[in-house]
DNA sequence: CTGAAAGCGCTAACAC
DNA sequence: GTGTTAGCGCTTTCAG
């Protein structure tokens, strides 16, 4: 059986094939009856519209992609199932691309790429600048920037300073020996979004406004494996003299902690007093004391701003910031 | 500036839009000082191929999709590493595609959805006469099953139930009150892909064998949370009268029960044997004993596979099993 | 409201 | 080794 195409359809129904295109696209201008009777046709035929001409013929791919460090984390699922829910209001899908290899990065400097086989881009805490070699990659392809605040892009983010500030202040409220456990950041890396920088800024300014010390030396950094958020853990509560507080720039780093505490017989709450950040689905049944991104409402207005910008490429950029906020458990 | 085609090189370059299309598609038959002519002309003038065309006019996407439940794990990165860089030599691309909601799974029930705009597609612990309606969504579109055997197509498994009974043996070796943790697989779902259930039953075959009791009341069974493993660990110690063996069908599991068992002061590899399943980046720094599956070259032989079957969609179906291997470390 | 016709950018016969 | 030409399946003017 060869393949069905419109041609087929517009036969069987006695229509030119013109008629069948409007029946399909919800043109206004076709009258019902013709209209009914067309799809009937389809649904007999079985025919199914050939995607590569339509893309072809109309320069539009009615598809977006998503360009992400890693995948799996509770964020990025929350981030990706809430672009793709805003997508269905616009008949759109999206495409995941996380940068799991060195491969995928510099394979990825093509602009013939796949991820650029697409209408728009969303970064997600990463930044074009840095990410490829030359722009050109991207060949003025519409793009929203998320985590990073960029003049070049249509941005999203959240205000980290702020949410560290809010992690300060509410630490302060019981006095004692305090600590940070952050990320180290490598910086010119394209996975440098700066985000847990300005975490721990909005934490050193709170400490700085209460007049109160606070020394490189109670800053320890761990990587993304619950080893190492438990090493620094450990190295937090060797240090410990009295009651301690910790703000860990990520919940992730918190779950090391906690599982450290507890093997170490602290009351948490009391003797170590915990806050987060992010707000993962952990930290509610942990008890977690945390910084709440509304990821939400960050993906619905990524995705709106980038529909906005591929309807519109002339608009002027954008950028747009939402408030985390303190979610107070057990841990503090 | 208006877009650039194959017409503006040609012109530049003084030969056809054949000749160009020969020089970029790497034809046999184009001499090649005119060939670096062309290029040249292609980099001054800054053109890109119009990947939609291209696509159009061939009936090839170069690019295959990869269906998969979710992504994050380590099982499931190391396979999509190991398919780009295989894919790499056939210069394909992969699209990624993680069912994460109901949402998705309703969407890609329509063959006009992104992951079928492409030329073949790999299902990673999922099955396809589960997941569809009807197999009238992926038209007949090539592809390859992970994970599962299925007469309808080409699939790449390991040999859990060896896997199960290598774990049996293995625990067999020091006599003791014996349990299982095992996912509560819900069937009739389009994530029953059944390899859990394989596992149990190759373990169950070992203590068959070795004419040992095994009731039902000594499997317990957790979901993919740490608290949930750390739930059915402690059933499990509860339990325990002196030494015990368990086997966990997969390192997840065992990662909740190694932190029950610390807290519970005991001794691992003694006083508690464990054995996981799979082999997981953290089993190694753990010392757990785990069952290692090739999954690099299971990645490799999905690919082969599919990639023969989009040049040949008429071969007969290939199945082709891979063997676990037992990696014996501290925890036994 | 429907039909006729042109053409998107590219590739692949077939000439030469 | 290069040119000529037709056409992939669809949408979109423009007529009527």
């Amino acid at each position: 059986m060869a393949k069905l195409t419109i041609k087929d359809v517009a036969r069987h129904a006695g229509v030119q094939p013109s008629t069948v295109s409007r029946a399909i696209n919800n043109h206004p201008d076709i009258n019902a009856d013709t209209k009914a009777r067309i799809l009937q046709s389809i649904r007999d035929l079985g025919y199914i519209p050939d995607r590569a001409a339509k893309n072809f013929r109309t320069r539009k791919m009615r598809s977006i992609s998503l360009l992400l460090p890693m995948t799996g984390s509770d964020f990025y699922n929350r981030l990706i199932n809430s672009i793709d829910e805003t997508l269905e209001d616009y008949d759109y899908d999206a495409g995941i691309f996380p940068l799991l290899s060195e491969r995928r990065l510099s394979r990825y400097q093509d602009p013939s790429a796949l991820p650029y086989h697409t209408d728009g881009l969303v970064f997600a805490s990463l930044n074009p600048s840095h990410l490829y070699e030359s722009l050109f990659t991207i060949q003025g392809l519409p793009a929203v920037v998320l985590d990073i605040i960029t003049p070049d892009f249509d941005n999203v983010t959240v205000n980290n300073e702020l949410g560290g500030h809010l992690a300060g202040k509410h630490l302060q409220e019981r006095p004692a020996q305090t600590f940070v456990i952050n990320v180290e950041e490598r910086f010119h890396t394209p996975f440098a979004s700066g985000v847990f920088a300005e975490r721990l800024k909005g934490f050193r300014a709170a400490q700085q406004e209460a007049g109160l010390d606070f020394p490189d030396s109670q800053v320890f950094t761990s990587e993304f494996t619950l080893d190492s958020a438990r090493d620094a853990a450990r190295k937090v509560l060797d240090l410990r003299e009295g009651n301690i507080n910790v703000f860990t720039t990520c919940d992730f780093f918190a779950y090391g902690l906690l599982e450290e505490v507890k093997l170490a017989g602290l009351t948490l709450g009391e003797e170590v007093r915990v806050v987060g950040f992010d707000d993962e689905k952990q930290a509610q049944s942990l008890g977690l004391t945390t910084l709440r991104q509304p990821v939400e409402e960050m993906g619905r207005m990524v995705t709106r701003l980038l529909m906005d910008r591929i309807q519109d490429p002339e608009l002027p950029i954008r950028s747009v910031q939402f408030k985390p906020e303190l979610q107070v458990r057990r841990t503090t």
